[in-house]
DNA sequence: CGGTATCCAAATAGATACTG
DNA sequence: CAGTATCTATTTGGATACCG
């Protein structure tokens, strides 16, 4: 029988395919950036770019357009002239800012916990 | 004071570089993998290549190395015969796991939805 | 303004072979 | 077992030009 379990070494990732097809929602460089410029509110294409600063228009529209897709922003276009364009999360998509700002934290107690050392490193002889 | 805030329209993002940098920590398409399957204790390397099964040994290896120097997870070798080598998160790292979880929530809701989509485009004519 | 098309550079990943 | 080295393939991003 296979009940010889080992209490550690547990041969359970719970599918592992499943993070990474999670995870490809914020997939690239700058996905994460835009849910986070838009989280405050609806945004249009050029106010992203001043956003995001060294973002291009070619990639800008590749993510903008694949977060439409998968449900995570909505797109709203008024044919006024000139044309405008709004960018919005959906209710969806604003459930990601909190994950984000998850590893927004750990990233920034990182940093401390790298000078701290540095501090150490400088003080120890 | 600066009274005049718009409601929207703040031209007010965090630091779009500092998310990009935080972020960078589980870039690659594997990092969040190995985060993940250390989630529930230490793991060696051929265990963390069976957890996530199309690893190669130098992806695995690449990833861990950048993980381990930027203080999310320890190496531990031990000079045995043959040599033996576990990987474990940090008290940090560990931090990353309700992150990742809260993605893979909504990554989860979202091909939920998508399949009521298809659903109620079957049913509508 | 809000994009798309094309071409090119850089980063990441995989396969294979080899080492301690 | 636990990697590293090398080479190549794929993906991603950037620059520029151009269109509605």
């Amino acid at each position: 029988m296979a009940l010889k379990m080992r209490h550690n070494r547990s041969p359970n990732p719970p599918q592992p395919c499943m993070l990474t097809e999670c995870m490809s929602i914020i997939a690239g460089a700058w996905a994460p950036n835009v849910i986070w410029s838009l989280r405050a509110g609806p945004r249009r294409f050029s106010e992203l770019r001043s956003d995001i600063p060294p973002i291009s228009a070619k990639v800008l529209s590749t993510r903008l357009s694949e977060l439409e897709k998968r449900g995570i922003l909505l797109r709203h276009v008024r044919r006024t002239s000139p044309p405008s364009t709004e960018y919005e999360l959906t209710p969806l998509g604003e459930e990601l800012i909190p994950a984000l700002d998850g590893i927004v934290q750990v990233g920034h107690r990182l940093k401390q916990l790298q000078s701290a050392d540095t501090d150490l490193a400088g003080t120890s002889t």
